[in-house]
DNA sequence: AATGAATGAGGGTTCATTCAT
DNA sequence: AATGAATGAACCCTCATTCAT
């Protein structure tokens, strides 16, 4: 009964759960269907009901766990690119991968697999659209590496730091604080002022 | 005979190149010993006969092209862990890798697959080992972040910087230039200014 | 249509009669799934869909076509140990082969090649058992020797027999008659008649 | 140097040795050259440089160890076909087997891989003819089984018994015994008492 | 007397996927 | 909403064998 309960109608998100566990621990490619299948107690033919293809239980999770990071861009884009934005934009996304951990984790550790799937170009895309809202038009090379590395240290950090011991909300915290210095750092308050051809803010 | 020259003696060589480019172009997993074979007009038996598994190519380039990380961090070693000690290891680093780019784009982006070959855990554990020549023994989590992110950067750096226009040295300074920043500000110059033993507050 | 009701249902079963087949006529190494899924007309995936391994084809056979045999030991163990119950072993473990031959030509013929299977340690431990039913506990090695020959004579025989014209049933028949001369030989009726050590020619 | 002298000249011998314990302990399908050569810590080649198959080294190893059988044979052929004679073969046959057991064990264990070996007929065709030395010409079919009984339980005795408790040589004593009882048994001593035309022991 | 390098054929096994039921 | 049965393609790997050196 509190299985037959449980399976209501929900085997859909089920098939995700699991589909997401496997594919962030063992990797996608060696994730097979027959093992997600085995683990739900259900035939391979079942997840086909659910999900056209393999991959298409990828795109599902992604469209699913990385909303809140789609909606942040949204958000940022229509802000104006100052400083304090893009703190925020740091703050938040921080916050979104918090509740994607898995995702992100299999994104990161799989990269060569991902790339050929459909996902890895739309992955790509944001992951640019993300470096371009952080970043200057014109910063120079060190301040862009500033700019990937705050990205990317709140991706990998997580996973990165399992072996350092202590709380992971404090240790989230502290990846968030470099990331925040980072960023900082590569946008200095008062470039070029008295510049004309790119009047971004143009002052009297 | 410009063939039969060029194959004499170099085959296991030539398994190595083709598979490590391909293994870092397709991933490993998806990349298929028939693959390797027909890219070098051999069979794969051939293979075979030069490597136990397609595991032990893997662990051959591995072996064959970190060696140079091998030897940074036996040297660090018997150095005083002092910051200028710190920042020649960051710099020999970004060195080693520069000859052995394509291992590392691999290792990096292929973590999930590694992670149950044997060189996994090797792996790993120097990772670990250069991060603990790093750090100070007692650093805060933040500094902690900052070793790890500069670690990370480097690895990561050159492919994630690949849609970032620039020429790739003037890139791999910039990459540089970073991770120094960030480990000197995670090595503060006067921590435990005159301690007895360990007195880390110790002040009148 | 005709093979299609034929093949309803039935799949598993027709894989162990070819693979009994073929095992028992070209040994066990040298019969490949291709081979037997060939004689079937279906894929070798498809016995993959029926059997876990190679292996596990043999190990169906066998708990499929020994189990006579259990329950002839089984129910030889609960009999009292007497010469009646041991010709009557004998007289059933006759006919237990018959329905099984193959099987045993099959055990016999690729003994090399069971031993390592799974099933191999149970068939030795079987045989044991039915030789420690069939022997006296303090027999002389001479009967020891009677009471394996006249085991291995009824295993062996069928085939060795194949050359000898005459009637099938008539062969077995005087196959189980020297069997049973074997253990009666081997179980002397009054041994040790009045002992008080084990006086074994104690004669007035 | 002591590895240098031992291995002169006699490499050949050195390989029958080594293929023979590897065949009769894992089975000729499952031993490879390979596994052979490894022994030898020589090369698979070197095996190509003294036989010209993997059967041949069988086949060279079948009739350097099976000439004692063959001359038994030829020895038997000329005597007279009276009871002495019959144990007598029995006799020599398992004096024979002495020298060879490893061989005949790999015979017994392997017979469905030797079957299509050259070497299967030719030891089939010299069973029979034991056989045929053994058994009365128009003997009834129990005494043909006492008669092959008699000739495999020499054969696979050996291998047997091994759980059997016991010296070897005792073993192979009361092997011989029981061999004897049942070819004796076999050949009645006043069959046809009057008849002329196959006068075997003619009377007065 | 033996090796180094290679081959062609085939082995058992696993995969994502399909489809009638 | 799900299963049972099957497929085709590919996988990694091993084998006996060859041949120039």
């Amino acid at each position: 009964m509190s299985t037959g309960q449980t399976r209501r109608g929900n085997t859909r998100q089920r098939i995700q759960d699991v589909a997401l566990e496997l594919f962030s621990e063992h990797g996608y490619e060696k994730t097979s269907l027959r093992e997600i299948a085995e683990k739900l107690e259900v035939t391979k033919a079942a997840l086909y009901y659910h999900f056209k293809t393999k991959e298409d239980i990828v795109i599902s999770l992604f469209q699913d766990l990385s909303r809140p990071c789609d909606e942040l861009i949204t958000w940022a884009e229509r802000q104006p690119r100052t400083l304090e934005t893009k703190l925020e934009v740091i703050r938040r996304y921080n916050e979104a991968l918090r509740s994607a951990e898995p995702l992100f984790r299999f994104m990161q550790e799989n990269q060569a697999a991902v790339r050929d799937l459909s996902i890895g170009e739309t992955f790509k895309a944001r992951m640019l659209t993300l470096f371009g809202l952080l970043k200057e038009d014109d910063a120079e090379l060190t301040d862009q590496v500033r700019c990937i590395t705050a990205l990317f240290s709140m991706h990998a950090g997580m996973f990165a730091m399992q072996h350092v011991e202590g709380d992971p909300e404090e240790k989230r915290k502290a990846i968030l604080e470099v990331a925040t210095e980072l960023v900082t750092a590569a946008n200095p308050p008062n470039r070029r002022p008295a510049r004309p051809d790119s009047a971004q803010t143009a002052s009297p």
